[in-house]
DNA sequence: CAGTATCCAATGTGATACTG
DNA sequence: CAGTATCACATTGGATACTG
């Protein structure tokens, strides 16, 4: 991303979401929130451990999830939405009403 | 995708919507349209023309946008975005929201 | 102009093993 | 459990040249 320009937001949040598994990782914690890793590594049929770690260390710099360790045996991490994501609920919101539509036009 | 499954519409969306420069494709043809094939190499920074074409194609195999032939010498050639895609709009419209807030906490 | 062809680089996948 | 490390492999994307 370039320096000392101004972005437009909407490229602006492109550029934040569009790796790929971004979109699905941040779509399981908005369905529910917080979750281990595991849980996500299980919901997210596809993803390989390496690519979801990643992701999520990603998201936690852009703070967009924040990551809470537990001291337990064995070891307890959850990974939960900030408050700075709720307004991508209104985004997946909207995916939701065009998903719905489309799948109808398209048979 | 899976068949014989009903998918989630958010994860249909997901699907449709996740290759690289596919929104910003849409975002551009949003913004105005229909729009010719070098307008949209020159206004996407950074695309490249063989990855322009590729995407133009999976999204008018999608019904999201649709292609006309002029035959003029040179050749023109116009890419509009489709009714269909017009819920798109409103993703857009968060998309916008989320960026301006996320611009504003991130510095 | 509107692409296609080609070749190379980057990214992601899969499997497996290993650590605290 | 929650990861990281390592490779081999596949897929995707990028750069560039070229055609009708």
């Amino acid at each position: 991303m370039k320096k000392n320009v101004k972005i437009c937001p909407i490229d602006y949040s492109i550029d934040l979401l569009s790796k790929k598994w971004t979109l699905p990782i941040i779509y399981a914690l908005v369905k529910k929130s917080p979750k281990r890793f595991k849980e996500l590594e299980r919901e997210i049929t596809g993803i390989s451990p390496n690519i979801l770690s990643t992701r999520l260390k990603e998201l936690e710099f852009n703070h967009l999830i924040e990551r809470e360790v537990f001291p337990t045996i064995p070891p307890t991490v959850e990974y939960g939405l900030t408050e700075h994501a709720n307004g991508l609920k209104s985004v997946f919101n909207e995916l939701e009403n065009f998903g719905l539509y489309h799948q109808k036009i398209k048979q």
